[in-house]
RNA sequence: GCCCAGGUGGCGGAAUUGGUAGACGCGCAAGACUUAAAAUCUUGUUUCCAUUGGAAGUACGAGUUCGAUUCUCGUCCUGGGCACCA
């Protein structure tokens, strides 16, 4: 076989490796561990384009070198198998949704299996079936069974929580909750079930709460904050209204800081881990009581500018504040009721529409505790409901949005922070809202810079007894149900009593159903299946969990995928630990990464693994484009499918091209024509080992260049490998093989090292070589050669002399050549004197190894 | 508007701590082999001026330095994220 046939090759050995059971992994602790991630696919109809393997090309290169280099390498792939796109598909078709699915998976399988990924099949794990959903109906469980501790900073067991309550009430403990009434504990104990079931409630860390949600009418269902873009739905487009819900949720709010301090510990990128910043969105400020003179209103705000108080010269309600219709003056009360829940009713797009400041004022008046005047309350809708308190005291002098709400309403404003730098002018045209200034018109804060001031004014708020210190977070409470059919069903019955318990027996699975159409009712399809929903014990929640639920742990199944008694073994579990290197998307920044965060931080509370944070090693890899530029897709017909290319080209082309295309993490068109560079090269490599039709490598000794090439490979692919810098590695194998074939080097000593050194990133062929020359086990189970240093080591350099910065020749001296000798000699070059015209220089600089420059 | 990342040939891109800008590949041009094509090989290919040889050049403008794609400041542009969060 004189051609490089890639098509029999790649056939062969796909098969044979199945055969061998090459990729199988087992828990070793002989070797260190390393466990690399792709983020699972949704297995979708339309099947992969050559953007999808990406990610997986890379971390399979890197799982490969590391177990080149002995470690044991837990290297898997599963399916999130879940999602909205299957069920719509069974609303239009009748076809049940796991049908569609498994169809699906067949197919992403054929297409994953023609690329050559080292993935050890036996661990694979689909999200939609009952022996996982069982452990994610589990974790869900234990979250309803737990609430967090503030003092202890972690998760405690609600039954820990009721023998408080029964010693000594709720009085001192400090826990992350809704609950705002005090009870001592004989209180506690004369409340019925209904009671304290409706206390408890409001400390799980998954419970049910009337909320406002994302509903989106044309899917009949709630959304999560991620799934609406631009006050539309994420998926189809649809329209999407705030709307009050009875819905499950989490509170991931209570983990809001230490999902914040995490990041600090994480090799993420920073454009990642600022985005998740911004998403939980900490900001450090106080809380002001504002009352009426009267004593009868009484309203909390919260302010990140407790030096700006002397300038609030009026006060905002949101349209959402609880009690607003009792407030308000008799003669404002119609028309204030009638602005609120208008707005509240208002859709995201229209929302976000108006730019125009609208309210209308509630007839009742507030006193500013630091002037002691009176300040009138109104209600709009820029003051959003479920941030801090609702309410909001406005300095319209330094804040843009009560700015123009002033001006809208006519209402004063007065000046309380001036520039560091001149005066503010007489008349203001807009807020200045500069975080630096310093305090006029502010009695005792006068003069003192803002941060000082911002210290002065809590202090003097705590002495005054109206408020505190105060951290507040952006970071929602995640809604956790959906009114849909193809999703974990919650496993939750509602008692006689209508009280929520757990459902003991899990897993506790789907049910079939006639129809796959939410009822629009805001009920799922579930609903419809009453001998399913009647239980003895009481009805069943007919709302399923979101999307993120099943991707949110399912890196720690792939360590014991097939355990029935717990989400893995503990001894796996330990043994694996973190995710070393996790490999997809930098579109799950504030979904699936932060949801699997939260969920991580939770299972180390309960004990279940020691570690906290999921994944070490985050590397997203970017956006593989039409070759026209735009984004690949069916809609500009510019898909390109990875089985055309392994027919075409083969697998290893394939793998090598994508590496080569640039580098991993940046955005970049496709384009076929540049592959045949790589078809080339392959086609190349193979001639290195043939001789005309026969395979031909020799025992002859190799010289120093030949080494040279060969160590200088060696250590620029491993230290490109560790650096992700897949591109710089590939043209590295170019040169390497371009300089052999010069040498017409057929020696054994120096190609089967390269052997090794190309398996990672095409398997195939080095595979066919290895055994080629004689190997009787595969060259994937090989030792990573070692580079040495003293293959690469020069006696001299060819050093580019420049005058004045500007390279004008070059001259060759040993790297242990005497610098006055090197100056000398350099000075007397007749091209230097040329450009010194006949000047004498001041100096000169001779950086070893390096340079010289001549300045003149 | 705010926050992050980034701007290098016709194209994808390269340039370990500041040290010969354009590696490697695509494309293009010329040539060898061939009846021809494919495959393969050789040479050239940043721009401008030119006879040897020069000049300019890493979005733009400044600065630090013997020396800047690399460091600092400002401006412009592109991509991504957030968006009335007080």
């Amino acid at each position: 076989m004189s051609q490089y046939n890639f098509k029999s090759i790649e056939q062969k050995w796909q098969a044979q490796w199945i055969k061998d059971d090459l990729y199988r992994v087992e828990e070793d602790e002989s070797k260190p561990k390393f466990y690399s991630l792709d983020m699972f696919p949704y297995p979708s109809g339309a099947g992969l384009h050559v953007g999808h393997p990406l990610g997986y090309i890379a971390s399979d290169i890197v799982s490969r070198y590391k177990r080149l280099n002995g470690h044991n390498v837990l290297h898997p792939m599963g399916y999130d198998a879940f999602g909205l796109p299957a069920e719509q598909y069974a609303i239009q078709t009748g076809q049940h949704p796991a049908i569609t699915t498994e169809a699906n998976v067949k197919r992403f399988r054929e297409q994953l299996d023609r690329i050559g990924f080292s993935y050890d099949w036996t661990r694979e794990v689909k999200t939609c079936e009952p022996k996982y959903y069982h452990w994610t109906q589990w974790i869900f469980s234990r979250l309803f069974e737990h609430y967090y501790n503030k003092d202890e900073h972690k998760a405690k067991s609600i039954q820990s929580l009721i023998d408080v309550f029964e010693r000594e009430g709720n009085n001192a403990i400090h826990a992350h909750t809704s609950q705002e009434e005090l009870f001592t504990a004989d209180q506690w104990i004369s409340f019925d079930e209904r009671n304290k079931s409706d206390v408890l409630n409001r400390y799980r860390l998954a419970f049910v709460d009337e909320t406002t949600v994302n509903w989106c009418e044309e899917m009949g269902t709630v959304l999560a904050n991620e799934e609406v873009v631009n006050g539309l739905s994420e998926r189809g487009g649809y329209p999407v209204i705030r709307k009050q819900m009875r819905q499950w949720s989490l509170r991931i709010t209570a983990y809001a800081d230490r999902l914040l301090e995490g990041l600090n510990t994480l090799d993420w990128t920073d454009s990642i881990k600022e985005i998740q910043r911004n998403w939980i969105g900490k900001s450090e400020g106080a809380e002001i009581e504002f009352k009426s003179t009267d004593g009868n209103l009484n309203f909390s705000v919260f302010t990140t500018r407790p030096d700006t108080v002397f300038g609030a010269t009026f006060m905002v309600l949101a349209p959402e504040y609880e009690g607003l219709e009792n407030l308000c003056s008799a003669e404002q009360k119609e028309e204030a009721v009638h602005y609120a829940n208008a707005a509240r009713n208002r859709s995201e797009i229209e929302r976000m529409a108006s730019t125009e400041k609208t309210g209308v004022y509630t007839g009742r008046s507030v006193i500013n505790p630091f002037t002691n005047k009176e300040i009138p309350v109104w209600v709009s809708d820029y003051v959003l409901g479920g941030y801090g308190t609702g309410a909001i005291m406005a300095v319209p002098a330094h804040d843009d949005r009560d700015f123009e709400f002033a001006r809208a309403f006519d209402l004063s404003i007065i000046p309380v922070v001036k520039p560091l730098q001149g005066e503010l002018p007489e008349k203001l045209e807009e807020a200045f809202s500069a975080k630096e200034g310093i305090a006029i018109n502010s009695a005792e804060l006068n003069g003192m810079h803002v941060k000082e001031a911002v210290e002065k004014a809590i202090a003097l708020i705590e002495l005054k007894g109206i408020g505190s210190k105060k951290i507040n977070y952006k970071l929602r409470d995640a809604g956790f149900g959906r009114q849909r059919y193809w999703g974990e069903p919650i496993p939750i019955i509602y008692n006689e009593n209508g009280i929520p318990t757990l459902e003991s027996n899990l897993p506790l699975e789907l049910p079939k159903v006639e129809s796959y159409k939410p009822a629009g009712t805001g009920q799922s399809p579930l609903a419809a299946v009453s001998d399913w929903v009647n239980t003895s014990k009481g009805t069943r929640e007919t709302d399923t969990m979101p999307g993120w639920a099943g991707s949110s742990w399912y890196f720690l199944r792939y360590m014991d995928s097939n355990n029935s008694e717990g989400i893995a073994s503990p001894e796996k579990l330990n043994y694996w630990n973190q995710v070393d290197l996790y490999l997809g998307g930098s579109e799950h920044a504030t979904g699936h990464l932060l949801y699997s965060r939260f969920w991580t931080k939770f299972l180390h509370d309960i004990g279940i693994i020691s570690w906290d944070e999921p994944f070490k090693k985050l590397v997203n890899q970017g956006m593989i484009g039409g070759e026209d530029g735009q984004k690949m897709s069916k809609r500009w017909g510019n898909v390109v499918n990875p089985d055309d290319i392994c027919d075409a080209y083969g697998a290893d082309t394939l793998r090598l091209y994508e590496m080569f295309l640039g580098p991993l993490t940046d955005s970049k068109p496709w384009n076929t024509q540049g592959i045949e560079g790589v078809s080339r090269f392959l086609a190349k490599f193979w001639r290195l080992f043939h001789q005309g039709e026969a395979f031909n490598i020799d025992e002859a000794a190799a010289s120093k260049e030949e080494l040279k090439i060969l160590h200088k490979t060696i250590k620029k692919v491993s230290h490109d490998i560790e650096n992700m810098s897949f591109n710089t590695s590939v043209s590295a194998f170019m040169v390497a093989t371009n300089e052999l074939g010069n040498l017409k080097c057929t020696k054994r000593e120096i190609l089967e090292p390269l052997l090794i050194l190309l398996a990672p990133f095409a398997p195939h062929i080095t595979e066919e070589l290895w055994i080629l020359c004689s190997k009787d086990s595969s060259v994937h189970t090989a030792d990573w050669p070692m580079h040495e240093e003293h293959y690469l080591v020069e006696s001299s350099f060819n050093y580019p002399i420049s005058i004045n910065g500007k390279t004008r020749t070059n001259m060759e001296f040993p790297l242990d050549a005497d610098r006055a000798d090197m100056e000398k000699e350099i000075l007397a070059n007749e091209t230097v004197q040329k450009w010194m015209e006949g000047k004498s220089p001041k100096k000169v600089i001779i950086v070893p190894g390096r340079i010289v420059n001549v300045v003149i």
